[in-house]
DNA sequence: TCGATTATTGCATACGTATGCAAAAAGTCC
DNA sequence: GGACTTTTTGCATACGTATGCAATAATCGA
């Protein structure tokens, strides 16, 4: 347990006290916001630690005050840009709280459960699942020990889980409206896993509003969230006796693939043989080489609205929990046929 | 001090050793691989502990043993897939052996020092700089505290810190060479920020290969590793009277922001008015939108160099720094015109 | 200048786990 | 069965910081 080999000890508050000449309680207030300790006797502290170059150790700190200021995230689906931004945003806004994220990237295959429950162990401040394929079952675990959770983009029937949304259902009808007066003959909808409640949610919205419209059976395939399952079932539609020309994507990442086989593959012009239509406006959709119609859900709001729960729930454990939904809207583009009646 | 409202205090060692009736030493070396338990007790405790709902509290166990299980990845450009790639492999590579990452991911703007700063406060096993600005200053700083650091992609003159790379030079001139004999009239190299030595080796590869095939005055700009950078200077060179006709841009998606500009803004035919070769091969460059020339950089290959000298400098913390390079090789597309002597 | 109030400081202990050391228990060998 | 080796266990303490409490120093009011 002595300091080992050639990496000299880090410094601790002892150390500094002694430097200083006070206790090493008054060197913890010193670091403390708010806490008790005269201005002469700080600028002594804070001039010894400087010159020590010490640094305060967040793991005794946590033991000492049950906050780590640790957020743990965790994200399947980080190849998809959308999520790389949510992670960006989150990162850089926690930041400017001092606190940091322990990231949970698994790959979408693989159950993300056991490394989850390393969570516990961390005694992080909040947990944020988003994409990922993590069980309702740990969710309830982890919120049996009262860490604050929040769900980004993820559907729930657990009543005790905090959830922020994109604008699923306004979003998916809107985008149904906008294809059916397109004068399209053939829908179809590719949604992301089977088990994802959002793209249920989606799912149910686009396919509720066409039937609406008198839009019977309108096909639905899933491309499990990720490129090459969205190509996939891409071929397998277009290949149909009926091929869809008008095409839902539950996410832009998807809608490339959808783009993507339609023109190498099957040689389609888009919009005229088929519209594409994707979910998130992710900064690639705008570009020149998909310009893709979509619905935007931003996602600086949605980490926004997740801090800002995860911080009511800090100063508030017994809170309960909270659904907020966020707003977007049509991005028109070039990837999806425009009604005649609308600019 | 005490446990605070409605969230009952999560058990520990002693509430299982209680239930278990051992000691709580006992319970730390049941949990402990390697250490002197008999067999029935490990049994009594682990179904005791089970009971309890006990996970161990990894901030205690840090503060014991000084081992976190945390590596720290400094990283400034999320957006770009390539480096999505490398957290991904990162994260899942690093959780095989029960580690996590303690994110800090920054705006390409921003400088990373401060937050880095924080980085030593968690008492991380590693600490991983990628696609960073953070300063050389602060690298040698962590080095100082003994924690093992090592950067990917990262040229740095400091002896003392461990490098991942991938064939910069020889790439740059494979590059430079292929677009020779594709008879191209003006080259011109896109870099990533003026401060990128990464970027600088490639630059100098490549024009220092062109130069040795007579090729004197190649243009050089910069697109700061980001999309619209590239955008720009793209604007700016496609402007000039003697406009290029031949572009190595030092990273994937730089390249598709050329190609962006290229065919949408100017109309050029890629390749037969203007060739665009990258670096990286991303999945999207395969893609038909994009179709992009590159030359491959596996991320996994780099991740695995990475996490293999971490352990080796955990193990043995006197070993100096390794630098270590991963192979690629030329990925023919369609955006670079190919040589007729060349399938 | 003195008593009362307030601000500052140090002492002692807690947070949860790991581990050296010695005691106890269990095997081993003849 | 006894002496000896090996395994298992518990005790005590360390890791670095935070904080309640009491002691001390500083400040204030008249």
């Amino acid at each position: 347990m002595r300091a080992k080999d050639g990496a000299k000890r880090a410094p601790t508050e002892s150390d500094v006290a002694k430097l200083a000449g006070v206790s090493q309680s008054a060197v913890s207030r010193a670091f403390t916001p708010g806490a008790s300790v005269a201005e002469s006797t700080r600028d002594k502290i804070l001039k010894a630690a400087r010159e020590l170059g010490y640094h305060p150790n967040m793991m005794a700190r946590t033991l000492a005050t049950n906050r780590s200021n640790i957020v743990a995230l965790a994200i399947s689906y980080l190849e998809n840009p959308f999520y790389a931004q949510v992670v960006r945003e989150l990162s850089e806004k926690l930041r400017e709280t001092g606190r940091h994220i322990l990231l949970f990237a698994t790959s979408p295959d693989g159950k993300a459960d056991p490394a989850l429950e390393d969570v516990l162990s961390y005694k992080v401040d909040a947990l944020i699942l988003t994409a990922t394929t993590a069980s309702h079952e740990l969710a309830v675990q982890c919120q049996a020990t009262g860490v604050p959770i929040v769900q980004i983009n993820r559907e729930s029937k657990l009543p005790g889980i905090s959830t922020v949304r994109g604008p699923n259902e306004l979003a998916s009808s809107e985008i149904a409206e906008f294809l059916f007066a397109g004068q399209h003959k053939r829908y179809a909808f590719i949604g992301g896993t089977v088990e994802s409640g959002t793209s249920k949610v989606r799912e149910n919205a686009f396919v509720g509003r066409l039937r609406e419209l008198g839009v019977e059976d309108v096909l639905v395939a899933h491309g499990d969230y990720t490129f090459e399952g969205a190509a996939t079932v891409t071929r397998r539609l277009l290949t149909l006796d009926q091929p869809p020309d008008a095409i839902f994507c539950a996410s832009d990442y998807m809608a490339f693939a959808t783009l993507d086989v339609a023109k190498r593959e099957f040689n389609l012009k888009v919009p005229d043989d088929l519209s594409v239509i994707g979910f998130d406006n992710v900064p690639a959709a705008s570009r020149f080489a998909w310009d893709l119609t979509t619905y935007s859900q931003p996602a600086g709001a949605l980490v926004d609205a997740a801090i800002d729960i995860i911080d009511s729930m800090i100063a508030r454990p017994g809170r309960r929990a909270q659904r907020r939904e966020v707003s977007g809207e049509l991005i028109l583009r070039g990837s999806a046929k425009r009604p005649k009646n609308r600019s």
